[in-house]
DNA sequence: ATAGAAATAGAAAACGTTTTCTAAAAAGGA
DNA sequence: TCCTTTTTAGAAAACGTTTTCTATTTCTAT
């Protein structure tokens, strides 16, 4: 029941297995007709090398490891495939694990993959805990390492964000320049987005001598806060409140938000304006369809991508940071 | 920049690497105060053994690669939670592929894990192409393979599957209960899923005398099928028809033709009853909750990590196959 | 024909572990 | 004290490759 080797394959062919490793390399002249009897044995065995043999002596896996908190939610998906399809296209096989939002599970997985010898990870939103210790600016120093959004920000480590402060303050502006008043702001608990987006709110807000009013749900999954966002809508507008334009951390929120406020028989966008972010699909399947602003995840993954992919082919580990510019899409919220 | 290796600690506490593993791996008698001297050494130097030459050497890496069409599909994502939370239990890592739905990326995958010695693979949902060519059954000979729901079932090769059919049944035996007289069917183009229901339907209606009718709409993600089967329903709707009740493949389908049915004004559960396939979070989070077929995505998951285990523990590579029974779920619709 | 260069092939070391086998040290029994 | 047994430690082989270095063969030019 074992597997084919290099030597097999040596013998077979009647040649050292030098000889064998480069023929299926093509990393040295071998004469034409020595080649064609090693590819027959190789064809004929089914050999396949044993990539842990390679990777031990080469020092290199040829593989990253992605990890993200969720697998069930459309905004890293994207970014996932993103990633995915640059180091791809360079030769890299992309492993990915999901943390469940644990910080714990976050470590526990880092340490599998680096322990495994993958050339590189890419970490999307990692865990405010694992930010503030230090532990990723350590890890840093050890292996290519590549931080998406999260708490990325500011952290001795190369990052690539979006720029959510940006899409919040174009978002505002905009609001303002319909002659909105009553803007909310509605947020999720976790996420440091989240954070850099109330901060830039209230700090706008104040600008403009403009009330400023939070909304805060629990997190969950993307159904879930969906739930949430409308409860707290509609709870918010029964109490007797009357905002006319609202800015939610993301599609999922604003799309709750939308069947909240309809359900309190605002009329969309007459009453009230609705941005949410992210631009995710959802945003163009609801009634009317919820202007947005764009995160473009996919090229976020790619800029992810090749990012990571420099890092590990120049060994060049100086931190860099990159910001992705957000765009906003104006639809009928 | 070079790594600490074996070598180091051993030196470093005046051991043999001989010992400094068997103190790593606590397989051996050591001296409690050579003991002592290693784990400080491997403290100090952080050492941390390089697991490729290790599963080189064992012949196993300790590892099991998943592969999905999707990571934006909730149905998926709790199989996988329910996969990884047996074998990390077990002391196994993951590694998540995904497919894009497409067979080449499949087997490119699969390659790819193989190479890299995964002690054993759980495919979800594989591919049609991949089934019928033969591909899995030569591939169960060489290394441990699950397959799961998809076009697995009948072939030669151990999978898990849901009792898709059973759920037919059981739902269409409901609504005829309920006196339901005009049962539509709706599903998507290509899972292997659709085909297994769609025969069990048929041959339903037949035995019941009833006519039957079919509604087919693109696969998509999520979200698009959403769209879809709220267009598809609708105009079939619109077109005249007075159909009483309707079986989706999935909640989502489900979902979309709820709202199509609304947008057409007619009453759920009143005018039309509705049941999806599934029981996924969003069934129980429309107006009104969507009644369902319980797939236990956990529950199967769960399965196929202790088959895989299983296989991969006893060298027993003989087919297996499994059903877990499906749940009917009525609820409002 | 012969010297030198170029092309091709192989032997052996290396990668970082685990494991087997042998040896030394400690302990126990007479 | 000496022999046997038990405990502990190390040397070396092994895992399956790549790569360096050396050796052979073939070619080219004289």
């Amino acid at each position: 029941m074992k597997r084919t080797t290099i030597q097999d394959v040596a013998s077979a062919a009647g040649v050292s297995i030098t000889t064998v490793s480069r023929v299926i390399n093509n990393n040295y002249p071998v004469k034409a007709s020595t080649r064609k009897k090693v590819e027959e044995a190789v064809d004929r065995l089914k050999f396949k090398p044993n990539l842990l043999a390679r990777s031990l002596i080469q020092n290199s896996t040829k593989t990253v490891g992605i990890l993200t908190p969720s697998i069930e939610n459309l905004f890293f998906s994207e970014v996932i495939k993103g990633v995915d399809s640059v180091l791809k296209e360079k030769g890299y096989t992309t492993f990915l694990c999901h943390t469940e939002g644990e910080a714990t599970n976050e470590v526990e997985m880092i340490h599998s993959l680096v322990d495994r010898r993958v050339d590189g990870m890419v970490v999307l939103d990692p865990r405010k805990e694992n930010v503030i210790s230090g532990y990723f600016e350590e890890l840093a120093k050890r292996v290519p390492l590549l931080l998406v959004n999260g708490y990325a920000q500011g952290i001795g480590c190369s990052y690539v964000l979006n720029d959510g402060e940006g899409g919040t303050r174009m978002a505002l502006k905009y609001l303002i320049s319909e002659g909105c008043k009553r803007i909310v702001f509605l947020r999720g608990k976790k996420s440091h987005s989240y954070d850099i987006k109330e901060e830039v709110y209230l700090e706008f807000m104040k600008a403009h001598g403009m009330e400023s009013r939070i909304l805060r749900i629990k997190d969950g999954n993307d159904i879930k806060t969906v739930e949430q966002a409308k409860d707290a809508v509609a709870d918010y507008i029964q109490s007797g409140e009357k905002p006319d334009a609202l800015l939610a951390c993301n599609d999922w929120m604003a799309v709750g938000a939308l069947s909240g406020a309809k359900s309190e028989g605002l009329i969309i966008p007459k009453d009230m304006r609705i941005i949410g972010f992210d631009n995710t699909i959802i945003s163009m399947i609801t009634e009317p369809k919820l202007s947005t602003v764009d995160q473009q995840m996919t090229k976020l993954g790619q800029l992810a991508g090749n990012r990571i992919y420099k890092m590990m082919t120049t060994k060049d580990i100086e931190n860099q940071k990159t910001y992705l510019e957000t765009k906003l899409m104006i639809r009928e919220s």
